[in-house]
DNA sequence: CATACTTGGATAGTGCCGGTACCCAACAAG
DNA sequence: CTTGTTGGGTACCGGCACTATCCAAGTATG
């Protein structure tokens, strides 16, 4: 299959797939000669990953590159593998360490891990963009003067724990080690979306249900 | 207290708070003379309110324009200003109807909904954004070869319902419409990434209890 | 064999977005 | 009176994800 042919049939206009190929989010194909190369079906497959990296997981191209650059080191172990590739997903800002929302907002995650009895992530907090990223959360929502902390996180970490469970039940449908690094980075990215657009959906079902259409 | 005052106690320039003021996320103040304005705690609040939908919520600076509008609509009862801020909430791109992945996620989604009961949902579907997010999620996931449909998302959209039940309760716990309102579309936005860190921290957690950290 | 098209490679340009910088005359504060 | 700040305006910035154009070398078609 040559450049057109995979431009098509993936739906990409051949311009953005050299601009891919140039930025190191595809390998290149094999080169015939000087001024043509073909590629295969495993291309056609990356590059579809890539581009649902890109729209519908809203990741910049520069960290899908990274991404894609774990998922491919052979001399990883699985769980590193999709550990450094989780750890790459869109992050928060640093927060402000002298912000004294920030710093009640720390005890409030602190004491939540505690009492959820999630002993390795408050062991893994401290290098954490998650556990960054709630911190901010919840100082953004304390900073508004609402009263959000352990008490009013605890039922909501319930049930995400539950979905990290299915989550990890899916994964180890998979056969191989490359499947599941595969699958689960792309759960990570694309069941993200799916998660945000079943809550929606849930809320406007259950808002209905409440209040009727009016 | 003045326009420096104003940047002091936000964190936020006094030339972002001009480019806010521009483009109307913030109100004006109140004028004294041609080269003087007063700003209250009214507008801290909106400005804290503002830089939390652009920065936890990343939002962009014209959605956060629209939805302040409809929340700040009396004209509107509960309901309607409600469903119309959560509606502009970020899209994805329009799903191709030509595609056939598409076209099975549609039908894979519209069993989802049945199976689940979702009637309300199922009704709004055609115009929800969330819907059509879901589907240009689950079509990726079936571009890729991936089984993903009503049988995986089921135990999925069980748990998102029970998230929604929880931010509807918490909603309305605030004493008035305004209040709710407010409360809501926060919720909405600022949860978000709430629930998103909540379920990485979960599938840190979950995932060293069944591998370990190597 | 002629002609039109395609290839990889390179470089420059585009449009949007969230600010930032600078200037101004009018006013305020010490 | 001097120094700084105000709202208002305009111009500019850097980052990002492409997109357009050009090129010489090679390929497909009649």
């Amino acid at each position: 299959m040559r450049l057109a042919e995979l431009s098509e049939r993936s739906g990409v206009s051949t311009a953005t797939i050299k601009y891919y190929l140039r930025e190191g989010l595809l390998p290149p194909g094999r080169q015939i000669n000087r001024t043509t190369a073909e590629y295969d079906e495993e291309h056609l497959r990356r590059l579809r990953l890539v581009r649902a990296m890109i729209q519908v997981g809203r990741l910049p191209v520069a960290t899908v590159k990274e991404v894609l650059g774990h998922v491919d080191d052979d001399s990883l172990g699985r769980t590193m593998r999709l550990g450094a590739a989780l750890w790459l997903l869109p992050q928060v800002a640093e927060p402000d360490a002298d912000d004294e929302y920030v710093r009640a907002a720390h005890e409030e995650v602190g004491a939540l891990l505690d009492r959820l009895g999630w002993h390795n992530a408050r062991q893994l907090a401290p290098l954490s963009p998650a556990y960054r990223s709630l911190v901010v959360a919840v100082a953004a929502f304390r900073r508004l003067g609402y009263a959000w902390g352990a008490e009013q996180l605890a039922p909501y970490a319930e049930l995400m724990h539950r979905t990290a469970v299915l989550d990890l039940d899916n994964m180890e449908t998979h056969p191989s080690d490359a499947e599941q690094v595969e699958f689960a980075v792309l759960g990570a990215i694309l069941n993200e979306p799916t998660l945000r657009a079943l809550h929606r959906l849930a809320q406007e079902e259950e808002s209905v249900r409440r209040y009727g259409f009016a």
